[in-house]
DNA sequence: GTCTATAAAGTGATAGAC
DNA sequence: GTCTATCACTTTATAGAC
C-alpha cells in the first residue's frame, strides 16, 4: 500500500498526498471504479474533505496528468540536452520515456494512458496542448536522424510506432526479471536504425 | 449511430445484436460509463429485457471478447495457412492483426485491451486462456524466424513490441488516409526483419 | 482543514404481467 | 421475449458545525 506512494514530481503537501493516492487507485481500479471515499480513505480523512482540496473528482484525474506531463516533459528536454548525437539523442528519448512509463512515473503515466476519455472534453483539449509540447521533442530528434538517412519511414509514423512500444511495456516489463531498461531501449533503438551500427 | 451495427463474427440474432451494440458503446464511453439502459435503447428494448439474454452486465463485456477473439484467431489460422516462408507468414499476421484491430472487429478489440480489468478475476483467467493460444500462433511463427537468422531479439519480446506498435494503432491510424494498412503492415514487418530485404 | 450528515441522482438487477 | 414497476444500493457533491 504504501509501496509506492510518492510520485516524482509531486510534492509531500496534502494535495501531493491525495494525487498520489488517486494515481495510486485509478491505476489499480479505474477512474469509474474508484470512488472519492477509497481515495480519502487511503490518505486518511473523510470523503466530504476532498473536495476542500479538489473542486471535482474529475479535477484530481486532469491534476494527475497535469503533472506528470509536466514533470517528464521536462525529463526529455533534460535528455535531450544531455546529448549530441542523433543516435544518442534517440536512446535517451527512449530510455526516458522507458522510466517514465515503467519506472517513478509509471502509475500517473499508465492513467494518463488508460483513463484519458474519462476527462470531459475541454479538460481533454488541456492535456492535448500539454502533451503537444512533449511529442515536438520527439520528432525534433526522429526528424533530424530521419534526415541523416538513418531511418526512411516517415517521422511521424515511426514516433507512433514507439509509443506502441512503450506505452505496452507496462503490461509485461518485469524490473526485477533479467532485461534491464537499458537493454529494453537498445532493443527499441534498433527497432528504429537497425541493428548494424552499435 | 448504425455505422459498424455488424461486428464480424458475430451474427444478427437478437443476442448478437445486443452484443454489437454493447461493443459499440463500451468502446466510446467504456464499460463503466456505459448503462444497460443505454445498452438496451440503442437495440430498442427496455432495460428489464436484457436480463433475460444476459445474466449480468459483466457477462455481456465477456460475451464480446470471447466471439472476437474466437473470431480473430482462425483469421490468424488462415493467414498462416496461405503462406510458405516465415517472412510472408509474419506479414500476414501483421496484416491480419491490423485488420482486426482498426478494420472490421475495431470496437471489440479495442474493448478488449482497453476494458479488461473490468472483467472478474475468473472471467480474465478464462479469456486469458483464449488469448493464449491466439498468441502462441504468433511464437511459433516468430520462433522459426528467429531461428533462420531472420532477427536477433528473443521472439517473446519481439512479440510484445509488435503488440504495442499494433495495439496503438486505433488511436492514430486513419482508415481514409492515404497509408494502406499494407503499407503500414509493411513497415512495421520492417521493424522485425530490417528493411533490406523486399 | 476536517468532521458529520444528507441531498439528489443514477445504478444493476428482479418480479410478475402479458 | 418484452414490458412496467420497483427494490436496494452506491455515487458525487454540498452544508454547516467545529
Amino acid at each position: 500500500m504504501a509501496e509506492s506512494l510518492a510520485i516524482n514530481g509531486i510534492d509531500d503537501s496534502p494535495r501531493g498526498r491525495l494525487l498520489s493516492a488517486a494515481a495510486h487507485l485509478f491505476r489499480d481500479k479505474g477512474f469509474d471504479r474508484t470512488t472519492v471515499r477509497d481515495i480519502a480513505a487511503s490518505v486518511g480523512i473523510q470523503s466530504g474533505s476532498i473536495f476542500h482540496h479538489f473542486k471535482t473528482k474529475e479535477d484530481i484525474l486532469y491534476a494527475v496528468m497535469e503533472e506528470v506531463i509536466h514533470f517528464n516533459t521536462e525529463r526529455l528536454r533534460q535528455a535531450i540536452a544531455a546529448h549530441h548525437s542523433g543516435k544518442d539523442r534517440l536512446r535517451a528519448l527512449i530510455r526516458a520515456e522507458l522510466q517514465s512509463i515503467v519506472g517513478d512515473t509509471a502509475e500517473a503515466m499508465t492513467v494518463m494512458v488508460t483513463e484519458w476519455r474519462c476527462l470531459s472534453a475541454d479538460k481533454q483539449a488541456r492535456a492535448l496542448k500539454l502533451r503537444g509540447i512533449y511529442e515536438q521533442l520527439w520528432l525534433d530528434v526522429l526528424s533530424d536522424l530521419h534526415d541523416q538517412g538513418d531511418f526512411t519511414t516517415d517521422p511521424f509514423i515511426m514516433r507512433r510506432l514507439l509509443t506502441g512500444m512503450t506505452g505496452w511495456a507496462p503490461n509485461w516489463f518485469d524490473r526485477e526479471g533479467p532485461l534491464s531498461l537499458d537493454d529494453l531501449a537498445d532493443i527499441m533503438l534498433a527497432r528504429v536504425i537497425g541493428e548494424s551500427a552499435s
